[in-house]
RNA sequence: GCUGGUGUGGCGAAAUCGGCAGACGCAAGGGACUUAAAAUCCCUCGGUAGCAAUACCGUACCGGUUCAAGUCCGGUCACCAGCACCA
């Protein structure tokens, strides 16, 4: 009987939609369970076989839990804005939102062909003025409460897309999108105050079901340090704060550096008799884009202060000034001490400009000829009143001492920066500010929400850093909301991480136009209970909604501290060649081509058969046909259907395994082991050459989330009633997992000998009597004294005989 | 450089606690069915030696702990990812 799954996997597709089956229930009295996968970019070449990875696993996980009474959110969505889109737009002189509403019709097509149990009736799409209208209203609450912030600084370029990017779209120095060069450009910006909630971005990671990669990540980006401020002298007078995580070293400081930024060189001015110098190198160091100071990190560089002094409070020592781009302005005071005996790069420098080196803790070689930088169990040498502390004793007394004098103080500090939130491009969210003359920057009134887009000619960026929203000088020129006064519009739109930031609660009350969802439906659905997506998103979109949920459980308006219970990350698909699926290296395969010729059964198990769902995998075109014939060896079970309504006494214990190891396996996102689990089942039944009822129903519900439409056709055409998405998750018997009588192995010094069957409760003494018993075993250890008796229940004997 | 991870057949991979290494699948070889092919079904399938029973070797490499190590400990190498002058 052949199965043909085009006609059958489109009918169950129909049928599925039709009658809501997937649709989340009202009913906030059920058991919830909310799974999320990070909703895709419409992007013009359509779905790639990646996104059906995480999608699909997913998916299992919400179609089990459905067969388990829950009631489900499993949704999907748009995130439309962005710039592949509006360069399309461009290119081919169509609105962005024509592209847009193509390219989803496109993928809602192909999402649907692969049989996702969404519920379509929630579908959002970040561009819409209905979306985005909270998107802009989320904004205003960041503003008001004093998170968003215009400011003039130097920001990250990208020359290509003329736009700005936020720290974390910067990668090797260039754009993480385009792969261009990435510039420092003075501009003013939008930011967010992200800093604001590093702590506790950290601090809360803890009570998370996160795997551990994504939580580090975060922690290493997030970039939590420890250490003191301590105030120095100057001869000009001037107090110069720096930060050091090391002020148990302090005796040791042998000169200052602070960036060439540093706002005292233009204090000092007067008296630094070699300012000419000081403006060469801050001109040279400006000049410089990010890309260039990593890239010229080896060899140290700077100038000296001529005729200005550091003075060290412990010691009233005076030490030289200098100014050199190894000291970033951006991050703690943009100054600091150099103890060039215990830090790599201060020693080079010290080296290079030959300034003495001190050392203060004792236990590493010779520090003229090396840094001893690995010295957290060592004593401290040279040191006055620390001198024999250990660095743990020294580092607390030190602390203790300048707070005493009133010299410094604990500090923690952050490599996390603010999140520079404007760009200067059409397809995005209007920033819903105007800017007054009288009044600074007033927000637009909430009833003013949604501040739509408006219709422009042309969505060229500008090369002078305007976004093209500037030239449409009658949506420009406005009203102050303050004063009435003229005013001006903010013309920057938000960035592609905004509307993401909060779509997961959009979904929750997708048609709300009061409120960006009841408070009813968050306090029931908040948290996600699991959230699948790339691990590329971790500093970025990952961070960026836990800031934002954050805020929002700040203001009241979300129940929960965190967005996500549960984070995981699929690994990505490579190409055949093992090489990343690209255009350019011809190695992509759509998923359009798979479904045709195997269907949407085969592709969702090969893709969760693949591998470890973590890991990357390269595509195997040939491994698909084990898929393949996987499902037509179950819907030919049709054909050995014998009857009985219970689980026969041959198969029973292997049912009970089977169940109990795919329920655990779809919880544990190993699903690559649940099917292997259920193609080992099916042998079996072929071994025995009949299946009953009772098995093939138990069969059919357990491989429906992986298989939905072949089973449910096999369930309907056998007349089991309804359909198998409204049956029961079926249920195992610990009991009946284990077998009556279990093989085990004979060891002599453990080398497996002989074997034999015995019953698993048999009591160690009889079956080590049975073990000396078996010939081979009676054999290896005659003449030889027996040392000790193994016996593992279940597993093994093992004899030591020499 | 720092942080995290990975390393197992021809290939994708399994192996909650230390307890039969290679489940499951692909590819390959042999056979059955067929006029033939495809499909399907059956058998073999880590290496070496042997007709065979069997023996020895084998989870990147070196060493250790243990009755027993893919798994634990120490060291080395390779690869992947993230961060990278963060004081």
């Amino acid at each position: 009987m052949e199965y043909n799954f085009k006609e059958i996997e489109k009918k169950w597709q129909r049928i599925w939609e039709e009658e809501g089956v997937f649709h989340a229930k009202q009913d906030f009295s059920l058991p919830k369970y909310y799974c999320l996968v990070e909703f895709p970019y419409p992007s013009g070449q359509g779905l790639h076989v990646g996104h059906p990875r995480s999608y699909t696993a997913l998916d299992i996980v919400a179609r089990k839990k459905r067969l388990q009474g829950y009631n489900v959110l499993y949704p999907m969505g748009w995130d439309a804005f962005g710039l592949p889109t509006e360069n399309f737009a461009i290119k081919n002189h169509i609105h962005p939102a024509e592209v847009t509403e193509k390219n989803v019709a496109h993928f809602k097509e192909q999402l649907q062909s692969l049989g996702f149990s969404f519920d379509w009736s929630r579908e959002v799409n970040t561009t819409d003025p209905s979306y985005y209208k909270w998107t802009q209203w989320i904004f205003l609450q960041l503003f008001k409460k004093g998170l968003a912030y215009k400011k003039e600084m130097a920001v990250n370029w990208c020359t290509s897309c003329k736009c700005v990017l936020a720290n974390e779209e910067v990668v090797n120095g260039v754009c993480e999108r385009c792969g261009s060069e990435v510039v420092h450009k003075v501009k003013s910006q939008w930011m967010l105050k992200i800093t604001e909630y590093a702590q506790r971005l950290v601090d809360d990671l803890d009570d998370l079901d996160f795997i551990d990669r994504v939580k580090v990540q975060q922690k290493n980006w997030i970039g939590r340090s420890t250490g003191a401020e301590v105030d120095f002298g100057t001869t000009e007078g001037d107090v110069l704060t720096v930060y050091t995580t090391r002020p148990d070293t302090l005796f040791g400081a042998t000169y200052m550096v602070i960036s060439p930024e540093h706002p005292y060189i233009e204090k000092w001015e007067n008296s630094i008799s070699n300012i000419d110098e000081v403006r060469a190198y801050q001109q040279e160091a400006a000049k410089k884009s990010d890309f260039e100071r990593t890239e010229l990190n080896k060899e140290k560089t700077g100038v000296k202060l001529n005729g200005v002094m550091g003075i060290n409070p412990v010691n009233n020592e005076e030490i030289p000034i200098f100014i050199s781009d190894y000291v970033l302005t951006s991050y703690g005071t943009g100054a600091i001490m150099a103890v060039p005996a215990h830090d790599t790069r201060d020693w080079e420098f010290a080296k290079k400009f030959e300034l003495p080196i001190i050392e203060v803790v004792a236990g590493g070689e010779d520090v003229q000829k090396e840094a001893f930088t690995d010295c957290a169990t060592g004593v401290l040498v040279n040191s006055s009143f620390l001198t024999g502390k250990t660095v743990e004793e020294a580092k607390t007394a030190i602390i203790d001492w300048l707070e005493e004098n009133k010299l410094g103080r604990k500090k923690v500090n952050f490599k996390l920066r603010d999140w520079v939130f404007s760009r200067q491009r059409y397809w995005g969210e209007p920033i819903p500010i105007v800017h007054c003359d009288k009044c600074g920057y007033v927000p637009l009134p909430e009833s003013e929400l949604p501040l739509t887009l408006p219709q422009v000619d042309s969505y060229e960026p500008t090369d002078n850093g305007e976004s093209p929203l500037a030239k449409m000088t009658d949506w420009v020129n406005t009203t102050c909301p303050h004063c009435g006064g003229p005013a001006k519009r903010e013309t920057d739109t938000m960035p592609q991480w905004a509307g993401s930031s909060w779509y997961f609660l959009r979904y929750m009350d997708p048609h709300n136009d009061k409120e960006l969802a009841s408070k009813e439906a968050l306090e029931y659905w908040c948290p996600v209970d699991w959230y699948n997506g790339g691990m590329e998103h971790t500093t970025l979109h990952l961070l960026y909604s836990r800031f934002w949920h954050k805020f929002l459980y700040d203001i009241g308006v979300v129940p929960t501290k965190e967005p996500y219970q549960k984070r995981t990350s699929h690994g990505m698909i490579l190409g055949e060649n093992g090489e990343k699926m690209s255009k350019s290296r011809g190695n992509v395969v759509n998923p359009d081509d798979i479904v045709n010729e195997y269907g949407a059964d085969t592709m969702r198990l090969y893709e969760m058969f693949i591998g470890d769902f973590e890991k990357a995998a390269p595509w195997n075109s040939a491994s698909i046909k084990g898929c393949k014939r996987f499902v037509e060896r179950v819907w030919n079970l049709q054909e050995i259907v014998c009857d009985g309504d219970e689980y026969s006494k041959d198969l029973e214990s292997d049912f009970h395994k089977t169940i109990k190891k795919v329920t655990e396996d779809i919880d544990n996102l190993k699903s690559n082991t649940a099917i292997a689990a259920l193609m080992s089942l099916l042998n079996k039944i072929y071994d025995k050459k009949s299946i009953n009822n009772a098995e093939l129903k138990t069969f059919v519900i357990l491989l429906n989330p992986f298989a939905p439409h072949v089973t449910e056709e096999i369930w309907n055409r056998m007349n089991y009633g309804k359909m198998v998405t409204s049956q029961k998750w079926p249920e195992y018997d610990e009991e009946k997992t284990f077998d009556n009588t279990v093989e085990i192995v004979l060891q002599i010094m453990g080398k497996v000998k002989s074997r034999v069957t015995i019953p698993v409760d048999m009591p160690k003494d009889e079956v080590i009597a049975l073990a000396k018993a078996d010939e081979k075993i009676a054999q290896a250890i005659s003449g030889k004294e027996i040392k000790k008796e193994i016996y593992v229940p279940g597993k093994l004997v093992n004899i030591v005989a020499m």
